[in-house]
RNA sequence: GCCGCUAUCGUCUAGUGGACCAGGACAUAGGAUUCUCAAUCCUAGAACCGGGGUUCGAUUCCCCGUAGCGGCACCA
């Protein structure tokens, strides 16, 4: 069982990417878990950077991770950038440690030297998998006597460092949410720890850092669950206590089928941030891919603030089976934080996203494509951001109508544009409906004009529609809707009144009489 | 192919050997409100993968099947 009294304790947990050049939204919800946990327990947050793939190593790929990070608001306590006591915290810089402990291994007779090339591997792979084998590492220099391996090495032939599995036997773990885990020791491959180039394999170096940095719990995605058995067998051979270990379900496609894709950069976190999704509403959403409170604890409307979140969180209430992402309640909580937030505010947060996100130079752009909606929303970004900024009581003023209906942020433009643009783009479907539209805005636009002109007053306004619209023998619903198509350019809007005292009278009229010449 | 993990409404999930004809949220539909679209409020439909056990009783425990996911590299 796990043991409970410790399980908060000392807790330093870790978050460790590749730089790849960026990140994914799956990898958020892990570091949230993470994160939360470290917050939960007064314990560290350490990032560790894993570069020992030398081909897959990307430039500014350190650098994107900060970004991502910084965008997302997730401070780290140990890191590359801000240092620590068990640095360093890039892997690459850390050879020497992995040599040193890989030879302790040698010592121990836990692992061995390995002389076969990667031709022979390979080779060895595919006939395996020809004959329906398992493909795994034939053991060929396992038991090379230490005079041969001298000589070898002498004579310089390259090698790479194994790990002696037992060929008999289990081994046996234990995940903190799947419980005991037993794997047959025959099928477990002898996992290489050092590269011929020096560098560490994965399951190596984690294991040695982990250790060294004092680890308490790894926290990891469900694709690791496969290489447990070997991250085990690293530990025994070292003699050393494994942390506990939290395998969290991976993250899948709204179509339900396979991890959330990475292809085309479409799931990367840096794109949901510029879509203008809230960093409340993207951590509320992601906490709850996963895990949840029980009933007990949590709140029925399942909205739960940065702080809630620290407060419930519990890795043992981690589910088992995986979650689709699927973003409709993401748009839900959006709305909701957005709803929420008081006029000024709101518009503060807007402008912090314009500079900070939209239109900030990103390293990881430059190893993602911008999306069709990305460049558009660039594009109009630039165009009535001054605008927007320009004019900030118009602007608050303004955004009252609009924030109901929003979702997130990238649809604003859209959404205000007629508060801001010189001309509208009319549409004649949207006159269809109407019949003789053209000389009944012309009437109603002569006889509501110099009411508006003496007054704003909403119901001499509204009255003056309603009674035309009696006289023309219109519902008074369509009559609204001519008008608003007029001075909006659209047929859904916020309330037509707010819109056109907001344009104001000179902004209206200009509106109409294009409109009128439009319908011509 | 082999190995491992998993399986509750369309989706995210709660839950338990009897209090569950299974609870919440999103989405959907209908209604109220209304100048449209929203927002808000109300209502509705919607699930324990299949088959065997164990048991007085199983959605819950066990086995098999099926399906999904992950992995099987000198990637991480």
């Amino acid at each position: 069982m796990i043991d409970d009294t410790n399980f908060t304790k000392d807790v330093r947990v870790r978050f460790c990417p590749s730089p790849t050049g960026w990140m994914h939204i799956g990898s958020m919800r892990n570091i949230l878990f993470n994160y939360l946990w470290a917050k939960k327990c007064n314990g560290k947050f350490i990032l560790r950077v894993e570069d020992t793939d030398v081909e897959r190593k990307v430039e500014g790929g350190i650098e994107s991770i900060y970004e991502n990070f910084a965008a997302y608001g997730i401070e780290i306590d140990e890191g590359p950038q801000v240092g620590g006591d068990y640095g360093p915290y890039v892997q690459s810089e850390r050879l020497d440690i992995y040599k040193k402990y890989s030879e302790e291994l040698l010592q121990k007779g836990s692992a061995y030297h390995c002389f076969c090339s990667e031709d022979r591997l390979k080779e060895l792979r595919e006939n395996q998998i020809k004959n329906k084998q398992q493909p795994m590492y034939d053991g060929k220099c396992r038991d090379l006597s230490p005079d041969d391996v001298q000589k070898k090495i002498k004579a310089g032939e390259k090698y790479v460092i194994r790990l002696k599995v037992p060929r008999t036997g289990f081994t046996e773990y234990e995940d903190v949410n799947h419980g005991k885990v037993r794997v047959k020791n025959e099928l477990i491959d002898d996992q290489i720890l050092l590269k011929s180039d020096e560098y560490p394999t994965y399951v190596f170096a984690v294991v040695v850092d982990d250790y060294l940095m004092k680890i308490s719990h790894l926290i990891r995605g469900e694709e690791y669950v496969s290489s447990t058995p070997k991250t085990i067998l690293i530990y025994e051979a070292f003699g050393w206590k494994m942390p506990y270990l939290i395998q969290p379900p991976n993250v899948l496609n709204p179509d339900g089928r396979k991890k959330l894709s990475k292809r085309g950069g479409s799931n990367a976190a840096l794109k949901f941030l510029r879509k203008g999704y809230l960093l409340e509403a993207l951590w509320n959403f992601l906490a709850l891919l996963g895990w949840s409170p029980s009933d007990k604890d949590g709140n029925p409307d399942e909205i739960y603030s940065m702080d809630e979140l620290v407060k419930l969180f519990d890795l043992r209430r981690i589910r088992k089976s995986g979650s689709r992402f699927l973003p409709d309640k993401l748009d839900h909580f959006n709305g909701h934080y957005i709803r929420e937030m008081d006029d000024s505010e709101l518009a503060d947060r807007i402008f912090e996203w314009i500079d900070n996100i939209v239109l900030h130079d990103f390293v990881s752009d430059k190893y993602l494509e911008l999306l069709d909606w990305e460049k558009k929303l660039i594009e109009d970004t630039k165009k009535y951001h001054p605008l927007w900024k320009g004019k900030r009581e118009y602007f608050e003023k303004i955004l009252p109508l609009v924030k109901e209906r929003l979702h997130y942020l990238a649809e604003l433009p859209e959404l205000l544009s007629f508060f801001y643009d010189e001309k509208l783009e009319y549409s004649k479907d949207d006159f269809k409906k109407f019949s003789n539209a053209k000389d009944n805005l012309k009437t109603l636009w002569a006889e509501l004009k110099p009411v508006l002109e003496k007054s704003w007053e909403h119901e001499t306004w509204e009255n003056t529609i309603r009674v035309y619209a009696d006289k023309a023998g219109w519902k008074h619903g369509d009559m609204f809707m001519l008008l608003r198509v007029a001075v909006t350019g659209r047929t859904a809007s916020p309330p037509l009144f707010e819109c056109m005292e907001i344009l104001g009278l000179e902004k209206c009229d200009s509106f109409v009489n294009d409109c009128i010449k439009f319908l011509e």
